[in-house]
DNA sequence: AAGGAAGTCAACCGCGTTCAT
DNA sequence: CATGAACGCGGTTGACTTCCT
Protein backbone atom coordinates (compact mmCIF):
# COMPACT_ATOMS: atom_id res chain seq x y z
CA UNK A 1 0.00 0.00 0.00
CA UNK A 2 1.36 3.35 -0.70
CA UNK A 3 1.25 5.61 2.13
CA UNK A 4 0.03 9.14 1.68
CA UNK A 5 2.60 11.47 3.02
CA UNK A 6 2.05 13.10 6.14
CA UNK A 7 1.57 16.50 4.79
CA UNK A 8 2.26 18.46 1.63
CA UNK A 9 6.05 18.72 1.74
CA UNK A 10 5.55 21.45 -1.54
CA UNK A 11 6.59 25.27 0.54
CA UNK A 12 7.33 23.95 3.45
CA UNK A 13 9.85 25.04 5.90
CA UNK A 14 12.42 22.30 6.65
CA UNK A 15 15.39 22.76 8.85
CA UNK A 16 16.32 24.38 12.03
CA UNK A 17 13.64 25.99 13.43
CA UNK A 18 13.82 29.91 13.92
CA UNK A 19 12.85 31.55 17.16
CA UNK A 20 9.95 32.70 15.39
CA UNK A 21 8.40 29.40 14.40
CA UNK A 22 9.29 28.09 18.40
CA UNK A 23 7.14 31.23 19.56
CA UNK A 24 3.96 30.75 17.18
CA UNK A 25 4.60 26.83 18.20
CA UNK A 26 4.45 27.36 22.37
CA UNK A 27 1.67 29.96 21.74
CA UNK A 28 -0.48 27.38 20.27
CA UNK A 29 0.33 24.63 22.51
CA UNK A 30 0.00 26.86 25.33
CA UNK A 31 -4.05 28.16 24.04
CA UNK A 32 -5.28 24.53 22.51
CA UNK A 33 -3.04 21.29 23.93
CA UNK A 34 -1.08 19.17 22.52
CA UNK A 35 -2.40 17.11 19.88
CA UNK A 36 -4.33 17.56 16.43
CA UNK A 37 -0.62 17.91 14.66
CA UNK A 38 -1.83 17.55 11.53
CA UNK A 39 -4.00 20.13 11.54
CA UNK A 40 -1.93 22.29 13.88
CA UNK A 41 0.90 24.11 11.80
CA UNK A 42 -2.42 25.74 9.95
CA UNK A 43 -3.79 26.61 12.72
CA UNK A 44 -0.87 28.32 14.24
CA UNK A 45 0.37 29.96 11.06
CA UNK A 46 3.48 27.53 10.42
CA UNK A 47 4.64 26.72 7.76
CA UNK A 48 5.89 23.21 8.93
CA UNK A 49 4.91 19.47 8.75
CA UNK A 50 2.47 18.57 11.50
CA UNK A 51 5.34 15.77 12.23
CA UNK A 52 7.96 18.02 12.45
CA UNK A 53 5.80 20.38 14.95
CA UNK A 54 5.41 17.18 16.94
CA UNK A 55 8.99 16.57 16.87
CA UNK A 56 9.89 19.99 18.09
CA UNK A 57 7.54 19.79 20.48
CA UNK A 58 8.48 16.73 22.29
CA UNK A 59 11.97 17.17 21.88
CA UNK A 60 12.74 20.71 22.50
CA UNK A 61 10.28 22.80 23.37
CA UNK A 62 8.14 21.01 26.25
CA UNK A 63 8.42 23.19 29.89
CA UNK A 64 9.32 20.09 31.79
CA UNK A 65 12.11 19.46 29.41
CA UNK A 66 15.89 18.79 31.36
CA UNK A 67 18.64 20.42 29.44
CA UNK A 68 21.86 19.33 30.21
CA UNK A 69 24.56 17.33 31.49
CA UNK A 70 23.36 13.48 32.17
CA UNK A 71 24.45 12.79 35.33
CA UNK A 72 25.71 9.97 36.58
CA UNK A 73 22.65 8.41 38.43
CA UNK A 74 21.02 8.53 34.97
CA UNK A 75 24.43 7.80 33.12
CA UNK A 76 23.99 4.28 35.63
CA UNK A 77 20.59 3.70 34.98
CA UNK A 78 20.08 4.40 31.21
CA UNK A 79 22.74 1.78 30.93
CA UNK A 80 20.81 -1.07 33.01
CA UNK A 81 17.81 0.09 31.18
CA UNK A 82 18.80 -0.55 28.15
CA UNK A 83 20.59 -3.97 29.33
CA UNK A 84 16.73 -4.83 29.98
CA UNK A 85 14.63 -2.83 27.16
CA UNK A 86 17.23 -2.83 24.25
CA UNK A 87 16.96 0.68 22.20
CA UNK A 88 13.44 0.97 23.65
CA UNK A 89 14.37 4.71 23.77
CA UNK A 90 11.11 6.08 24.91
CA UNK A 91 10.33 3.37 27.42
CA UNK A 92 13.87 4.41 28.74
CA UNK A 93 13.11 8.14 28.51
CA UNK A 94 9.93 7.39 30.49
CA UNK A 95 12.36 6.59 33.48
CA UNK A 96 14.41 9.54 33.29
CA UNK A 97 12.11 12.58 34.33
CA UNK A 98 12.63 15.69 31.64
CA UNK A 99 14.83 13.80 29.41
CA UNK A 100 13.48 12.62 25.89
CA UNK A 101 14.27 9.82 23.69
CA UNK A 102 15.96 11.60 21.02
CA UNK A 103 18.36 12.99 23.85
CA UNK A 104 18.86 9.60 25.34
CA UNK A 105 19.37 7.87 21.91
CA UNK A 106 22.11 10.64 21.04
CA UNK A 107 23.53 10.13 24.28
CA UNK A 108 23.82 6.10 24.18
CA UNK A 109 25.14 6.68 20.43
CA UNK A 110 27.21 9.28 21.29
CA UNK A 111 28.94 8.31 24.62
CA UNK A 112 27.65 5.12 26.59
CA UNK A 113 27.99 2.32 23.44
CA UNK A 114 31.64 3.71 23.10
CA UNK A 115 32.22 3.60 26.64
CA UNK A 116 30.94 -0.22 27.00
CA UNK A 117 33.35 -0.93 24.19
CA UNK A 118 36.31 0.66 25.60
CA UNK A 119 35.57 -1.16 28.34
CA UNK A 120 35.11 -4.70 26.77
CA UNK A 121 31.50 -5.00 26.69
CA UNK A 122 29.23 -5.64 23.95
CA UNK A 123 26.80 -2.24 23.58
CA UNK A 124 23.82 -3.98 22.08
CA UNK A 125 23.85 -7.69 24.24
CA UNK A 126 25.66 -5.99 27.54
CA UNK A 127 28.24 -9.54 27.72
CA UNK A 128 31.99 -9.26 27.19
CA UNK A 129 33.12 -8.92 23.85
CA UNK A 130 34.07 -12.37 22.64
CA UNK A 131 37.78 -13.14 21.96
CA UNK A 132 36.74 -13.61 17.87
CA UNK A 133 36.79 -9.66 18.35
CA UNK A 134 39.86 -8.87 20.02
CA UNK A 135 40.41 -5.13 21.61
CA UNK A 136 43.06 -4.10 18.81
CA UNK A 137 40.16 -5.03 16.17
CA UNK A 138 37.20 -3.10 17.42
CA UNK A 139 35.81 -0.22 15.80
CA UNK A 140 35.60 2.57 18.72
CA UNK A 141 36.44 6.04 18.93
CA UNK A 142 39.24 6.75 17.19
CA UNK A 143 40.96 9.54 18.95
CA UNK A 144 39.55 12.68 20.44
CA UNK A 145 38.84 14.70 23.32
CA UNK A 146 37.82 15.13 26.05
CA UNK A 147 34.22 15.20 24.80
CA UNK A 148 31.37 17.56 26.30
CA UNK A 149 32.15 19.57 28.85
CA UNK A 150 31.31 18.13 32.19
CA UNK A 151 31.17 14.59 30.95
CA UNK A 152 32.55 12.35 33.55
CA UNK A 153 33.48 8.90 32.61
CA UNK A 154 31.05 6.46 35.09
CA UNK A 155 34.21 4.12 35.81
CA UNK A 156 35.83 7.37 36.98
CA UNK A 157 32.99 8.71 39.05
CA UNK A 158 32.56 5.16 40.76
CA UNK A 159 36.12 4.67 41.88
CA UNK A 160 36.29 8.33 43.19
CA UNK A 161 32.55 7.60 45.30
CA UNK A 162 34.70 3.88 46.40
CA UNK A 163 37.61 6.21 47.59
CA UNK A 164 35.14 8.65 49.32
CA UNK A 165 33.72 5.44 51.36
CA UNK A 166 30.18 6.34 49.87
CA UNK A 167 28.17 3.52 49.23
CA UNK A 168 27.16 2.49 45.27
CA UNK A 169 23.64 3.18 45.13
CA UNK A 170 20.96 3.67 41.72
CA UNK A 171 19.15 6.12 42.37
CA UNK A 172 15.73 5.19 41.14
CA UNK A 173 12.66 7.62 39.84
CA UNK A 174 9.69 6.91 40.21
CA UNK A 175 8.05 5.73 36.59
CA UNK A 176 7.20 8.99 34.63
CA UNK A 177 3.13 10.36 34.69
CA UNK A 178 2.18 10.45 31.53
CA UNK A 179 -1.23 11.64 29.69
CA UNK A 180 -3.84 8.75 30.26
CA UNK A 181 -6.45 8.80 27.71
CA UNK A 182 -9.66 6.60 27.99
CA UNK A 183 -9.94 3.69 26.25
CA UNK A 184 -13.61 5.02 24.75
CA UNK A 185 -12.46 8.00 23.81
CA UNK A 186 -11.58 9.21 20.49
CA UNK A 187 -7.57 10.19 20.66
CA UNK A 188 -8.16 13.46 18.85
CA UNK A 189 -10.75 14.39 22.28
CA UNK A 190 -8.17 16.95 24.32
CA UNK A 191 -11.12 17.75 26.72
CA UNK A 192 -10.71 14.00 28.13
CA UNK A 193 -7.59 13.66 28.29
CA UNK A 194 -5.04 14.99 31.28
CA UNK A 195 -1.82 15.83 32.54
CA UNK A 196 -0.03 14.86 35.79
CA UNK A 197 3.28 16.84 36.92
CA UNK A 198 6.07 14.87 36.85
CA UNK A 199 7.03 12.80 39.80
CA UNK A 200 10.45 11.65 40.72
CA UNK A 201 11.46 9.37 43.89
CA UNK A 202 9.91 11.72 46.35
CA UNK A 203 7.99 9.31 47.78
CA UNK A 204 6.09 10.98 50.70
CA UNK A 205 4.31 12.72 48.84
CA UNK A 206 0.37 11.89 49.46
CA UNK A 207 -0.71 14.93 46.55
CA UNK A 208 -2.42 13.68 43.72
CA UNK A 209 -0.95 14.28 39.94
CA UNK A 210 -3.30 15.82 38.42
CA UNK A 211 -5.28 17.37 39.92
CA UNK A 212 -8.52 19.31 39.38
CA UNK A 213 -8.52 18.11 35.61
CA UNK A 214 -9.04 14.08 36.40
CA UNK A 215 -11.78 13.02 34.20
CA UNK A 216 -14.46 10.56 35.42
CA UNK A 217 -12.41 7.73 36.81
CA UNK A 218 -14.70 5.34 35.10
CA UNK A 219 -12.70 6.19 31.97
CA UNK A 220 -9.81 5.77 33.05
CA UNK A 221 -7.01 2.60 32.62
CA UNK A 222 -7.77 0.26 35.41
CA UNK A 223 -5.51 0.95 39.05
CA UNK A 224 -5.64 4.57 38.48
CA UNK A 225 -7.47 5.44 40.97
CA UNK A 226 -6.28 3.29 42.76
CA UNK A 227 -2.86 4.59 42.39
CA UNK A 228 -3.77 8.10 42.51
CA UNK A 229 -5.06 8.37 46.48
CA UNK A 230 -1.73 6.76 47.07
CA UNK A 231 -0.23 9.95 45.21
CA UNK A 232 1.46 7.82 42.62
CA UNK A 233 0.77 7.23 38.90
CA UNK A 234 2.29 4.80 36.96
CA UNK A 235 3.38 5.36 33.39
CA UNK A 236 1.28 3.18 31.48
CA UNK A 237 2.68 3.49 28.17
CA UNK A 238 3.06 0.62 24.73
CA UNK A 239 3.60 -2.53 26.53
CA UNK A 240 5.26 -1.60 29.82
CA UNK A 241 1.41 -0.56 31.38
CA UNK A 242 2.14 -2.56 34.60
CA UNK A 243 -2.03 -2.73 35.09
CA UNK A 244 -3.37 -3.81 32.16
CA UNK A 245 -3.87 -0.47 30.72
CA UNK A 246 -2.84 2.90 29.71
CA UNK A 247 -2.29 5.21 26.95
CA UNK A 248 -2.06 2.79 24.31
CA UNK A 249 -4.45 0.12 25.29
CA UNK A 250 -6.30 0.16 21.82
CA UNK A 251 -6.24 -3.40 21.16
CA UNK A 252 -4.86 -4.55 24.03
CA UNK A 253 -6.79 -7.94 25.96
CA UNK A 254 -8.66 -7.69 28.65
CA UNK A 255 -7.88 -11.25 29.05
CA UNK A 256 -4.03 -10.71 30.04
CA UNK A 257 -2.77 -13.55 31.75
CA UNK A 258 -1.25 -10.90 34.57
CA UNK A 259 -3.67 -9.93 37.07
CA UNK A 260 -4.09 -6.25 38.41
CA UNK A 261 -3.44 -7.81 41.70
CA UNK A 262 -0.14 -8.98 40.96
CA UNK A 263 1.23 -5.99 39.41
CA UNK A 264 -0.45 -3.84 41.95
CA UNK A 265 1.34 -6.26 44.73
CA UNK A 266 4.69 -5.86 42.53
CA UNK A 267 4.28 -2.26 42.51
CA UNK A 268 3.70 -1.99 46.20
CA UNK A 269 6.96 -3.92 46.77
CA UNK A 270 9.04 -1.24 44.31
CA UNK A 271 7.43 1.75 46.37
CA UNK A 272 8.25 0.19 49.61
CA UNK A 273 12.09 -1.01 48.38
CA UNK A 274 12.64 3.18 47.45
CA UNK A 275 11.24 4.36 50.24
CA UNK A 276 13.19 2.41 52.49
CA UNK A 277 15.92 3.84 50.97
CA UNK A 278 15.13 7.54 50.67
CA UNK A 279 14.89 6.40 47.42
CA UNK A 280 17.47 4.62 46.25
CA UNK A 281 17.95 0.87 45.43
CA UNK A 282 20.61 -0.75 46.34
CA UNK A 283 19.86 -4.47 45.06
CA UNK A 284 20.43 -5.06 41.32
CA UNK A 285 17.89 -7.78 41.26
CA UNK A 286 15.13 -5.97 42.79
CA UNK A 287 15.67 -3.55 39.75
CA UNK A 288 15.86 -5.70 37.49
CA UNK A 289 12.94 -7.69 38.75
CA UNK A 290 10.51 -4.44 38.37
CA UNK A 291 12.29 -3.66 35.11
CA UNK A 292 11.37 -7.39 33.79
CA UNK A 293 7.97 -6.73 35.46
CA UNK A 294 7.46 -3.86 33.04
CA UNK A 295 7.66 -5.46 30.00
CA UNK A 296 5.76 -8.80 30.78
C1' DA B 1 46.55 29.31 10.35
C1' DA B 2 44.25 26.14 7.48
C1' DG B 3 42.23 22.06 6.07
C1' DG B 4 40.50 17.73 7.04
C1' DA B 5 38.73 14.34 10.29
C1' DA B 6 35.68 13.25 13.71
C1' DG B 7 31.98 14.23 17.09
C1' DT B 8 27.39 16.15 18.26
C1' DC B 9 22.61 16.57 18.06
C1' DA B 10 18.37 18.56 15.94
C1' DA B 11 15.66 17.16 12.45
C1' DC B 12 14.03 14.00 8.98
C1' DC B 13 12.31 9.57 7.25
C1' DG B 14 9.92 5.33 6.98
C1' DC B 15 7.30 2.08 9.20
C1' DG B 16 4.18 -0.14 12.63
C1' DT B 17 0.08 0.29 15.34
C1' DT B 18 -4.43 1.71 16.35
C1' DC B 19 -8.71 3.89 15.48
C1' DA B 20 -12.48 5.77 12.65
C1' DT B 21 -15.18 5.36 8.77
C1' DC C 1 -13.24 -6.26 6.27
C1' DA C 2 -10.68 -2.64 3.83
C1' DT C 3 -8.78 1.67 3.78
C1' DG C 4 -6.85 5.91 5.27
C1' DA C 5 -5.73 9.16 9.06
C1' DA C 6 -3.14 10.09 13.02
C1' DC C 7 0.37 9.24 15.96
C1' DG C 8 4.64 7.50 17.95
C1' DC C 9 8.92 5.16 17.56
C1' DG C 10 13.66 3.95 16.17
C1' DG C 11 17.14 4.55 12.67
C1' DT C 12 19.52 7.76 9.89
C1' DT C 13 21.10 12.12 8.03
C1' DG C 14 23.52 16.27 7.62
C1' DA C 15 24.78 20.91 9.22
C1' DC C 16 27.55 22.61 12.45
C1' DT C 17 31.30 22.43 15.91
C1' DT C 18 35.56 20.95 17.72
C1' DC C 19 39.87 18.89 17.52
C1' DC C 20 44.12 17.30 15.37
C1' DT C 21 47.92 17.55 12.33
Amino acid sequence: MVRAPCCSKVGMHRGPWTPREDELLIKHIQAHGEGQWRSLPRKAGLLRCGKSCRLRWMNYLRPDIKRGNITPDEDDLIIRLHALLGNKWSLIAGRLPGRTDNEIKNYWNTYLSKRLITQGMDPNTHKKLSELDPPGRRSGPKKRRNVTPGFNPSSKRKKERKDNGEREKTKIHLPKPVRVTSLSLSRNNSHTSFESNTTTASISSGNAPGGSALPNRDLLWPGYDRHQRTGFLIHCEDQVDPVNGGDDLRGKSSDDPTSDNQLETLYEEYLQLIKADNGYLDDQSQLDLFAESLLA
